[in-house]
DNA sequence: TTGTAGGCGTTATCAA
DNA sequence: TTGATAACGCCTACAA
């Protein structure tokens, strides 16, 4: 490996000159850029990355805790994460992976921090009371958090709307005539660890509804059976919200198609369903269901752009809810109340 | 952040003292020692990640490829990801996510292994001729594969022995009985990409029928209904071979299911069913299938073992290719030969 | 058992 | 516009 002295040597300048060349921190003249840029061509020369790291104090990379326990969404986890990563790449950085959970997550982020690996650290899968966004405030470091924490002084932080999302989903519900409405939620334990997205989203859903005078319902989708249970606690039911993974979308269209409703789905006389805030694709399914889902990207290049302006001395606690859009498959009636 | 000379200062010794001390490279008194560590912690000392890299001209990080595309499947990208990270995390080393495809993956590989950021590369997701690999063997660097590349000369691979498990299943089902085999396989995509392990399967499939005297039929899991069309080139159908992704596993079993096949899976009379190679759970399926399972915590951790040894001065090129085994959940009658 | 000192490859300050 | 040179913080021969 060829090093910045062997470039100087070969173009016949300075090593500072060189390193000035290639960072363009200071003025060059057009002929020794030159000069430097061939012998960089010619000795394959890059920058040696721990001498840049120990002398400049930045390191060009950025942690992403990224906890994957048993209720972690693969197709969320995978599409977060090349977000982030891709996102942090746009910016010339790369991304350390972080994917231990509770108290190993928080020594790993504080040893990728405290030994100055890192220049920042993004949050991943948070929940209400996250050990890691006070842990992130106590170490002063650059940081974004994608989800919604309970303490976010300071803190900056980026989702989708959940809880705008619950209640445009009830509110296309309504408009389109739907009145008892039944929500199929997350599993047991996503609540019980206190994922905010979930939360939020319910508890929305619940309000709307109350507000409205909509009858409503709700279940979890731990174990099949979900819309035999609603229908138990709520009569006539003739929409369905599902905030849940795509396996348990799947079950309940089984359930339905056992009864031939799966047929019915967003016809006048028929059911009404959407997906909220899913991840994965809704309009794979038979019938393709509407759907306000997450934007990943956007969740993922804004949290790493909320990062560097942490790191370029810029300050931090913002926090952007960006609005849920609708995407329609023609599984609520009437168009969702537009057509 | 305090440094090793502060913490030289508070414990009363030189700075190569609390060096050896805390490498535990040369011997240091007991009572050095203590002065040391009580050092270290009053002061939180941890050691500077650039310093300790441009010194030592070792990273303790390790780049894993793990490009996504469109066709990756989301469960079996995040297992093996949390595989890697955890065997590394074992071996006090950190991952570097590298989730760029094709020519950006070798520029990715490149970059982080010409400027000295990694001590090493993970690939996953390998294609027969996968650039990757001349690219690694060119760069010299420690490296593992997970999968089987063609051209292997020098390099480390593991992968499980999915040519010996296609011939599993089938002769499984022969033992069982079974007569008329039908593959559904994995996107015509995953072949055309060249997907070792899916080719590897498919052609250990049809070796094993032609060998066994089977009738055998192949088909990819694009669009729905593989079973009608596995069943006309095949009459008399009396199993299936999934080597597929989850959600084509349950579309196969809806077809089954609109017949009520579904309720003779693994009966003596019905049709039998094996899972090929599946890295999500084979029994959560109605009904549950037997199944010849990958086991990425075992891929990964070989591969970052195979990796390190590298690292450590070892020597390179050595292919373990594990053997599979049967998980049993009744799919198959007469418990797959053996009951 | 411990200390001294050179070097790792950049960046950035100070002169020229 | 350019060049010396002092950090950056740690590791590791070499000496004692």
């Amino acid at each position: 490996m060829s090093t910045i002295k062997d470039v100087a040597r070969r173009a016949g300048v300075s090593i500072s000159t060189v390193s000035y060349a290639l960072s363009g921190k200071r003025s060059v003249s057009e002929e020794t850029r030159s000069r430097v840029e061939a012998a960089v061509r010619a000795l394959r020369y890059r920058p040696n990355a721990g001498a840049r790291i120990l002398a400049s104090a930045r390191t060009q990379i950025l942690a992403l805790s990224a906890p994957m326990h048993d209720h972690t969404y693969p197709a969320a986890f995978m599409t977060f994460v090349r977000a982030v990563t891709q996102a942090a790449h746009d910016h010339d950085y790369d991304v350390v992976l972080l994917t231990e959970c509770d108290d190993a997550a928080c020594e790993s982020i504080s040893r990728v921090v405290s030994t100055g690996l890192v220049d920042g650290v993004v949050l991943m899968d948070v929940v209400g009371e996250d050990a890691r966004v006070p842990l992130l405030r106590a170490l002063g470091v650059p940081s974004a958090v994608i989800g919604l924490p309970e303490d976010r002084e300071g803190m900056s932080c980026v989702d989708m709307d959940f809880g705008r999302a619950a209640r445009m989903c009830v509110a296309r519900l309504a408009d389109a005539g739907c009145v008892q409405i039944g929500l199929v939620g997350q599993p047991q334990a996503l609540y019980d660890r206190g994922l905010t997205f979930a939360v939020r989203f319910r508890e929305a859903f619940q309000d709307e509804c109350r507000e409205r005078g909509l009858g409503a319902a709700v279940t979890t989708s731990d174990a099949p059976g979900a819309v035999a249970r609603l229908r138990t606690s709520l009569h006539g039911l003739d929409a369905f919200v599902l905030d849940c993974g795509e396996y348990a979308v799947e079950q309940v269209l089984d359930e339905l198609r056992e009864t031939g409703e799966h047929r019915l789905v967003g016809a006048a006389q028929g059911l009404s369903i959407v997906v909220g805030g899913p991840s994965f694709d809704p309009g794979r399914f038979d019938p393709p269901l509407d759907a306000v889902p997450v934007d990943p990207v956007r969740s993922g290049s804004t949290a790493v752009s909320l990062l560097l302006g942490q790191v370029d001395g810029g300050t931090a606690e913002s926090v952007e809810l960006y609005a849920p859009s609708w995407v329609r498959h023609g599984s609520v009636r009437n168009g969702g109340g537009l057509a």
